[in-house]
RNA sequence: GCGAUCGUAGCUCAGUUGGUUAGAGCGCCGGUUUGUGGUACCGGAGGUCGGGGGUUCGAGACCCCUCGAUCGCCCCA
């Protein structure tokens, strides 16, 4: 062997199979699946933007923009980014394919995003989400129906009962506004007793401070001004709407007036389906209204809503029952056999019947194969049994073996 | 970006205050069984102790640097 540092996977990246694949395509199955029942469009958008697209929707001084994107001049000289989330991606291809004219749309996607973190549990350079948007809906209704669908979604996945729905109202621009300054003016009354961390926040974004975990910054958050008493009439009405479709529809929900997005897109209802069991990466899926978004792309004023979920942690959760072997294995022994097992093996497959070969090794070995799949049936076909036309068939269960006619195969497996 | 813990065989780990040829279980390969799996018994292969440097007569162990993982902070899905 030649003498070669084998290059190591890139922190933060991961080889996922077995166990933690099927995890992972459980979970994007089903949302393929739920996210047909209600009516959204799977759309596919470029893992690489202009780096513009996200710098002007999600902030500049978010974390997110300012110090974990992959973010590189290509050949030509222009900024790209390795896109860091959907949304800002999904909102410049309504705008750059005229999409208006479909409003209001129902799309959703999934696949890798990037962002330069530290990574820990839950947490990668590499991760992937799936993604919901209704982009064109100013109704509280749009915002209910994500929420209906985020809830079906963790049920059908098995992992409701550990989850739950965090709701909150950022209230409309005006709303937020206000209540974002008397939060500074608040703090700033009393900011020899916020950690250092949150003093940091104070300038950059204040509203997170509300989601420190820090005792001292708790203590002070517990009398800081709450959105509620500046929601304009309007914003208030909007969040009765949102909340009381949700009961009507039977998605359990508490109400965290903590509850920040720390993306600066976000107005009136915010949430996030939190779990205790993944440490400090307790958020599985999150979102909200992002009414002033598509402006920020030079769009006309174009309401949405929408959430994203991690694949990586949702599959965490999940418990998939671990997958049957095959219908049956072939034991071909000897040449003549081999060929007949390949005649055998493709007009099983061709008759949806699962099936493999074990073509290593003396029977021992094979056999030991076929057990370690998990096999149902072992079919052994040699000299003997191919100049009968038969093979010999063990269930692998019960030990019983019988000999059927060649031909009979098919309908010998589909029956046992 | 900050702090803590960790890194020994394919996997999970042991390795005493630094002391000869670095161990176990599982897995893998072979045999008991040259056409019959799961069980059992016997044998075997497999390690530059994450990487680099240093201290020492002597380093898997101690020190420094570096890479990676995990946990927390931060951030977020």
């Amino acid at each position: 062997m030649a003498n070669i540092q084998t290059p190591n996977a890139v922190r933060g990246t991961q080889d996922i199979i077995a166990a933690a694949q099927e995890s992972f395509a459980h979970v994007v199955q089903s949302f393929e699946r739920i996210s047909r029942y209600y009516g959204f469009d799977m759309v596919q958008v470029p893992v690489i933007e202009q780096t513009s697209v996200f710098a002007r929707s999600l902030g500049e001084s978010t974390d997110v923009v300012s110090k974990e994107m992959y973010t590189f001049d290509d050949r030509g000289g222009d900024s790209i980014t390795l896109r860091p989330e959907f949304t800002a991606g999904i909102s410049r291809a309504f705008l750059t394919n005229g999409w208006q004219q479909h409003a209001p749309m129902k799309l959703s996607a999934h696949g890798p995003l990037f962002r330069y973190e530290r990574p820990q549990k839950g947490r990668y350079r590499q991760f992937h989400q799936i993604d919901a948007e209704i982009i064109g809906a100013a109704e509280p209704f749009a915002d209910t129906e994500l929420l209906i669908m985020a809830d079906q979604l963790l049920r059908e996945i098995g992992i409701d009962d550990g989850v739950t729905l965090n709701l909150n109202t950022l209230g409309d621009s005006e709303s937020r506004d206000a209540w974002r300054q008397a939060l500074i003016t608040y703090f700033q009354d009393h900011r020899n007793s916020l950690s250092k961390e949150s003093l940091n926040r104070l300038d950059r974004n204040p509203l997170r401070i509300l989601d420190s975990k820090d005792d001292g910054d708790k203590k002070l958050c517990q009398d800081a001004p709450i959105i509620d008493d500046y929601l304009t009439n309007e914003a208030q009405d909007f969040f009765a709407r949102v909340t009381q479709s949700l009961d009507t529809a039977g998605v359990d929900w508490i109400r965290n007036t903590r509850l920040v997005r720390g993306l600066d897109y976000y107005r009136h209802t915010a949430f996030e389906f939190i779990t205790d069991r993944l440490g400090a990466q307790g958020t599985v899926l999150g979102g909200g209204r992002y009414d002033g978004l598509i402006e920020n792309l030079g769009g006309a004023s174009t309401p949405a809503v929408g959430w994203a979920a991690g694949i990586e942690r949702l599959a965490m959760l999940v418990n998939v029952p671990e997958h049957n072997g095959p219908d049956a294995v072939l034991i071909p022994l000897g040449d003549r056999a081999m060929e007949a097992a390949i005649a055998i093996l493709s007009d099983l497959r061709r008759n949806y019947i699962i099936a493999d070969m074990a073509y290593k090794g003396n029977m021992k070995k094979r056999m030991q194969k076929a057990n370690i799949k998990k096999a149902k049936l072992a079919i052994i076909i040699g000299d003997d049994e191919l100049d009968r036309g038969e093979a010999a068939v063990k269930n692998l269960v019960s030990g019983e073996q019988q000999s059927c006619k060649i031909d009979m195969i098919v309908d010998y497996v589909k029956k046992s």
